[in-house]
DNA sequence: GGCTGGCTGTGACAATGTCACTGTGATGCC
DNA sequence: GGCATCACAGTGACATTGTCACAGCCAGCC
């Protein structure tokens, strides 16, 4: 597990009286669980690197309903953060934090002292874009071409083979993820329900037959 | 109009002779209509800056359904393209030439000495990024949450208002760029066309309505 | 002319999205 | 305990969209 100082230390090194003094202007924040780190709308001022935590960063709809994008873990940082800050450009999007979480925030003038002088800062900012910009294609991909019965099998079976067989999440975060409704996901899991492969409990999944659910996204 | 003399000598300006030696390095291309630029899992070689022409990119479905993501035009890049050269990742998507094209090809370690030492070009390649990046999300958000009519609606006003009443496109090609179904597109200019709004011929759309197209997507 | 290939139209059906509800479990308050 | 409240979950009816399997049609091209 990376520390903020590690972190740090890692994207300015050097010991010199600028690098100490850039990295004097880095500061840690601590976040609660489910708290607005951005909203759509909102100018970017900081480049953000998350240390531990996760942020989902999703767009809202008219009527309420919204779609996960993708998610900041421990080590990296964010697309429209990056995107925003280089081209002055508000936020498209908005982010939460999912659990507790401790980011570094790197002012503006930070960051473009960084881009410039810093190869390995450079190299860190955008191998982080390639990555991203990859899971938002997927993410169009599936919301135009998938069929919803194939992704929530997949995501249900990725999710409970990360620590223990029950995948904690309503059905309402489940269809956030899927890019669909919550009758939808709701629907769904009623039917893989009478299958046998899973069992719902209120707020979480419990997978009985996970190949069965492999069954259904690898080929079918 | 740019040459691409001028937007080479904006990109890297100078007269040493370390500068005339990047800027000998750097090739102008000329692509035909239809042409694929790359595709799918190509590594990425080299830095792509459109002089004219337009360049779109979009992704493939298993059953042979494609979206597009967004278009490349006269003086911009690509931000896979960018992503891609940064952090060694594979094309996550293809690129095709819609019209003649004629671009810079600028080669990795040419691109790599540009961002590291010339802040003109740093920018310009970031700039870009944010737009698109700005494009895709917009993608996501019509897909999972846009009404067809509304967006076919607001697609065939926007494109009849630059230049002429008509609209040049097959309903695959409206299909893709809507990411739906060719007998979908089909189906709703039917619609459109019993109302009066539009009259449909092989290849093109004429918009005769266009205050009506308007108002399905503004609110309604 | 006749062929061919790309474009378009259509009907039937499956899948998904939306709306308007009801039911139900957890929690806190009296 | 009893009760209000609220987030979560289930459901039926219906609208929209996606898929499949065709059939017709137009524009070159031989």
């Amino acid at each position: 597990m990376q520390t903020a100082e590690s972190i740090l230390m890692n994207l300015f090194p050097g010991d010199s009286p600028e690098q100490s003094a850039l990295r004097q202007q880095i500061k840690p924040v601590s976040l609660p669980a489910g708290q607005n780190v951005f909203q759509r709308g909102d100018a970017c001022e900081n480049y953000l690197v998350l240390v531990s935590g996760s942020v989902k960063v999703q767009v809202l709809s008219a009527g309420g309903r919204e779609v996960v994008l993708y998610h900041v873990k421990d080590g990296e940082s964010c697309v429209i953060t990056t995107s925003c800050l280089i081209s002055h450009e508000a936020y498209p999007a908005e982010g939460i934090t999912e659990i507790d979480t401790l980011a570094l925030v790197i002012p503006r003038p930070v960051f473009e002292e960084g881009l410039a002088h810093s190869p390995v800062f450079r190299k860190f900012v955008f191998s982080n874009q390639g990555r991203r910009l990859g899971d938002l294609i997927q993410r169009v991909e599936d919301i135009a071409f998938g069929r919803l019965d194939e992704r929530l099998a997949r995501f249900l079976s990725e999710r409970s083979e990360q620590g223990g067989k029950a995948v904690t999440a309503t059905h309402q975060e489940l269809a956030s993820e899927l890019g669909t409704a919550r009758e939808v996901v709701s629907r769904q899991l009623k039917v893989f329900e009478r299958n046998g492969w899973i069992e719902t409990r209120r707020g979480s999944v419990a997978v009985v037959d996970i190949d069965a659910l492999n069954e259904v996204w690898r080929h079918s």
